[in-house]
RNA sequence: GGAAGGAUGGCAGAGCGGACUAAUGCGACGGUCUUGAAAACCGUUGGGCCUUCACGGGUCCCGGGGGUUCGAAUCCCCCUCCUUCCGCCA
């Protein structure tokens, strides 16, 4: 959520920040006309209250001064004004509420350094590591799900019996690959990051904190019966995990990861990218996230940044790194990197890791705050995150690039370990 | 799921219609005293919004929402959560 002050000072910067994601900056307009009404509305219902409450007071003093008459006479001016007070409070009431819900849907502002652009091809590549498109064989240009279904390590079939169509099943020591990714995800963070095992079944503030709601309710699922919205990433619980908490400087920044199964409804993807592992509807995934001061946060935007890419580079997968721009950014983030992971067998980059730096734009919602060491008072902290690892395209990435000739697939020596030692898989 | 009791400031805990601008204690912070520390004493001690260059001022917040009243922490209704007991259960 944007913060209104800045929307009534800066209206221009604002409006330019949303035209740069080709947003209607007339947001802006309705939201300033709103506001002007909560404020204008709030200080004469203040007004009005203060004059009931001394006249009130006045009533008290009355009556138990025996002085009856007055203190009725008193009392008929005070209904009045009673009645006054009520319908401001209620019109107060209504435009803010109105404030709230129009603010609610505005995406944050892109950073200054994200890229100019509007759709994903103006997303600027960073940097490409370990990608030489002519170094792989003709082994390795299997798509997964065939190695999976070759090796007996990925059960797409039964599972769509189970839950259908993009729901995926994992078998033997394709099962214990899944545990071993996020085994490792965890262990790698576990210097600075606390893990945290968070519910995975939220209520509906939990995801209007981090921008999910009411937005993108198509995306998530929905126990309608009570309420409760199934985390699409970790990145929901870990937010809201601080919510209406006020930290000391000295203890920022704070620093989370989480190993949950996410679960997305992808709506209006259906028959687009699904075969195999390239877009299920629930998936493991190991997530960092960090709440920062403002001034420490671009230190930790670059150390998320690079944890989530080294661990695919130390497991040896070609991968890509996006700048994204403007357009392509998510509505909460102001700036983000991808990192693609390349995968032979499918001869395409996927995304496997989002890592994006929120501003104040999620920690104003979920009234994160902290006390800043030189000033008065409480500001709202900066919210990062990013997957350590994402589980489905890195597994698909793995079966592919390890493939050898006789089709059966390599361990990583960094997953061996967490493998009960097997060095292939099939 | 059933029954009973509860929810007040960082914590403990009073208040149960009119000086609540929320007592008191503890804690924390600052000061006096002291070679230093402790003790003692004095003072300070939350958050939101609006307004102000600033000092300051106004208003709201006693779990959440509604109601009664000139006036609600206090009375009424609904909800949430906690505790204890019962039932069920990995």
């Amino acid at each position: 959520m944007l913060d209104v002050r800045l929307i009534r000072s800066e209206p221009d910067t604002v409006r330019a920040g949303l035209a740069r994601r080709g947003d209607d900056p007339a947001a802006v307009d309705e939201l300033l006309h709103l506001d002007e009404q909560v404020r204008v509305l709030t200080a004469r219902r203040d007004s009005v209250r203060a004059e009931v409450r001394s006249i009130s007071n006045q009533v008290g003093t009355l009556f138990r001064e025996q002085r009856q008459e007055e203190a009725t006479a008193l009392q008929e001016e005070s209904r009045a004004l009673g009645a006054e007070e009520r319908d401001l409070d209620a019109q107060v009431e209504s435009n803010a509420t109105a404030l709230r819900e129009r603010l609610l849907r505005v995406p944050n502002l892109p950073s200054p350094d994200a890229p100019d652009g509007l759709t994903e091809d103006d997303n600027v590549v960073v940097r490409h590591e370990n990608f030489d498109p002519d170094s792989y064989a003709e082994h390795q240009r299997v798509p997964h799900w065939e190695i999976g279904e070759q090796l007996g390590i990925l059960d797409v079939e039964r599972a769509v019996k189970l839950s259908g169509s993009m729901f995926v099943m994992y078998r033997g020591l394709g099962a214990a690959l899944v545990r071993a990714l996020c085994q490792l995800a965890l262990d790698r963070n576990a210097d600075l990051y606390e893990e945290v095992r968070p519910p995975t079944l939220v209520k509906t503030e939990t995801m209007v904190s981090t921008g999910h709601l009411p937005k993108f309710a198509d995306e998530a699922y929905h126990a309608e019966r009570d309420d409760l919205w199934a985390i699409p990433t970790a990145e929901v619980p870990l937010t809201s995990l601080g919510r209406d908490e006020i930290f000391a400087a000295d203890e920022l920044p704070r620093r989370f990861m989480a190993h949950t199964s996410c679960f997305r409804r992808e709506a209006g993807s259906a028959g687009k990218d699904t075969r195999g592992l390239l877009r299920v509807h629930e998936f493991d995934k190991v997530e960092i996230l960090a709440y920062a001061a403002p001034e420490q946060a671009p230190d930790l935007h670059a150390e998320i940044l690079a944890r989530a890419e080294g661990i695919i580079a130390e497991l040896g997968l070609a991968y890509r790194v996006l700048d994204l721009c403007a357009g392509d950014l998510g509505a909460s983030s102001a700036r983000t990197f991808d990192i693609e992971v390349f995968a032979p067998g499918v001869d395409r980059f996927l995304e496997c890791s989002s890592v994006s730096w929120f501003s104040d734009y999620q920690a104003r919602r979920a009234n994160l705050r902290y006390r800043p060491a030189d000033g008065k008072g409480t500001a709202v902290l900066n919210t990062l995150n990013g997957s350590a690892l994402a589980v489905p395209r890195v597994w698909a990435a793995l079966v592919e690039t390890y493939r050898r000739p006789d089709g059966k697939v390599d361990v990583p020596e960094l997953l061996q370990p967490y493998l009960r030692g097997n060095t292939v898989i099939g």
